[in-house]
RNA sequence: GUGGGAGUAGCUCAACUGGCAGAGCAUCGGACUGUGGCUCCGACGGUUGCGGGUUCGAUUCCCGUCUCCCACCCCA
């Protein structure tokens, strides 16, 4: 049996509904702030990723799914390649060899022209290449969503997997259009809880950080790294390595001995310059005046480098290990490490898999499914055709109809029916099409009645 | 990538120390030819994840492999 590859997964029907009402819930939502839908393919130049998210980062460095675009040439030429050694090595192996040099020679020059792809790990690189590529800083203030899988190749485990879905939002434009003002963070941290509430998730935590300027950040890796040195010894095995390649990275430690050092470490708020540290406080000066409820957390840390100033993440208890249900932030410099022009932004990335675990306890699938207001049942020889035109017409009428079939017993139509959760069962046989009045009947009450064509849908519809 | 747990019917799970692979639910048919949910009877459904080994005999023991779950790592 063929199965889905790993980490990969089928979304089925009840459960489809509940992405459907998630994804509805969240573009009614987009839309009172102005929020636009981008959609950008699905794969990209690999550049983009490694220039745009961070040579440096796990994600860049092993997770990506990457290949070049002329694959099956080179297939077809290590086949044809094979067959001809294997022709020539009869002869002298000298001039095997001298075929093989001339033959990889030209591999080389062919693989030159291929281009290495990337399905898309993350969204907001291939957003602000579209940005750039098409100019949309000439409209002054871009505010953007997305909606769509992304891939990264790690080990698959509860809320996350190798193909997922993620729902993005970023604002973006010129710093004349006040891409970079404060008022931006706002808005989107307070566009976010508001969402969260719509749907139901009330116990959520927003925690906060300003990462600084790019600035800062080299002083603060520097701080970091000098007060590491002399104590590193005494911690985990994992910070020990942290402390070297990534000192940022020890503040995501949990181990409880370790704690107490990092207590004492340096903290990236005493690195932050002026303007970075005015931001910030502008930024919790809004939410603090919407009611938006969030916790400062100066170890809070995020794994793409071309995050600046405002960090966050929302986290909801019900998730395990990966309790992250969205997380984002400024990132004022991405434009220009592209290749294009200024363009602050701020954005966010919301695990869809995630918030759909998180929203499923409150929320079952099946509460949220639009059952069949009636099913039409019909009864004996020739009577399809007359109940396609009964469903027909109900259903311009916007009504949910399930029709049956003209072999099925009536019972059977009454189990099918009551399984598929209709509301009304509607019967068109011999003696309804010649009375030209047809029995409707509500299968939870188990009233029934006899209605004329025109009046049904009416009668449907008024329950 | 590392460590631990688990894979038996569509679903939830049994099967003693190695001895004919089962039940409930679901599905289909009948009791009941134009009235569902309840009941009763019957049927369908399996290469026990896959591949090898030990054995007279393997769902059971051993090895390999795949997938899922949990944790690490990292993130959404």
């Amino acid at each position: 049996m063929i199965k889905a590859i790993r980490g990969t997964r089928d979304l089925l029907p009840p459960d489809t509904a509940l992405w459907n009402f998630v994804e509805a819930a969240v573009r009614d939502v987009f839309r009172a702030y102005n929020f636009q839908e981008i959609r950008t393919p699905i794969f990209e130049a690999t550049e983009l990723f490694a220039r745009g998210v961070g040579e440096e980062t796990d994600i860049v460095a092993k997770e990506m799914y990457t290949w070049h675009d002329q694959a099956r040439l080179f297939s077809d030429w290590a086949l044809e390649l094979l067959e001809d050694v294997r022709e020539k090595v009869g002869g002298s192996h000298e001039k095997t060899l001298e075929y093989l040099s001339s033959q990889q020679a030209q591999i080389e020059t062919d693989k030159g022209k291929a281009q290495s792809l990337t399905l898309r790990p993350e969204a907001t690189a291939g957003i602000v290449r579209a940005y750039i590529e098409h100019k949309l800083g000439d409209r002054g203030l871009n505010k953007l969503f997305l909606i769509g899988p992304m891939f990264r190749r790690e080990r698959p485990q509860k809320g996350r997997y190798r193909q997922f879905y993620q729902i993005n939002a970023e604002v973006i434009g010129p710093p004349s259009s006040g891409s970079d003002s404060p008022a931006r963070d706002g808005e989107v941290l307070e566009m976010l809880a508001t969402l969260l509430d719509r749907l139901g998730i009330t116990d959520w935590n927003l925690e906060l950080n300003s990462v600084g300027c790019a600035n800062d950040r080299a002083k603060f890796n520097e701080a970091l790294r000098n007060a590491l040195e002399p104590v590193k010894d005494k911690m985990c095995a994992d910070c020990q390595r942290r402390a070297v390649t990534n000192p940022l990275r020890v503040f995501d430690c949990k181990v409880p001995e370790d704690q107490p050092i990092i207590a004492t470490l340096p903290r990236i708020s005493q690195f932050l310059d002026e303007p970075c540290r005015e931001h910030f406080a502008a930024v919790k000066e809004i939410l603090t005046k919407v009611g938006v409820r969030f916790s400062e957390n100066d170890r809070l840390v995020r794994g793409l480098d071309y995050y600046t100033r405002t960090a966050f993440e929302f986290t909801h208890g019900a998730l395990g290990a990966q309790n992250a249900i969205l997380g984002g932030g400024r990132y004022d410099g991405l434009s220009e490490a592209l290749g294009g022009p200024p363009a602050p932004g701020i954005g966010f990335a919301i695990g869809e898999d995630r918030l759909i675990l998180s929203l499923q306890e409150k929320t079952p699938a099946e509460s949220v499914v639009r059952k069949p207001d009636v099913y039409v049942a019909p009864l004996g020889a020739g009577t399809n055709g007359e109940a396609a035109r009964l469903a027909r017409e109900l259903r311009r009428h916007d009504l949910v109809v399930e029709l049956g079939d003209e072999n099925f017993r009536l019972k059977k139509s009454f189990e099918a029916a009551t399984r598929a959760g209709a509301k009304y069962i509607l019967i068109v046989g011999e003696n309804e099409v010649n009375a030209g009045a047809f029995t409707l009947k509500n299968l939870a009450t188990g009233e029934q009645i006899s209605v004329a064509r025109g009046e049904l849908a009416q009668k449907i519809k008024n329950g």
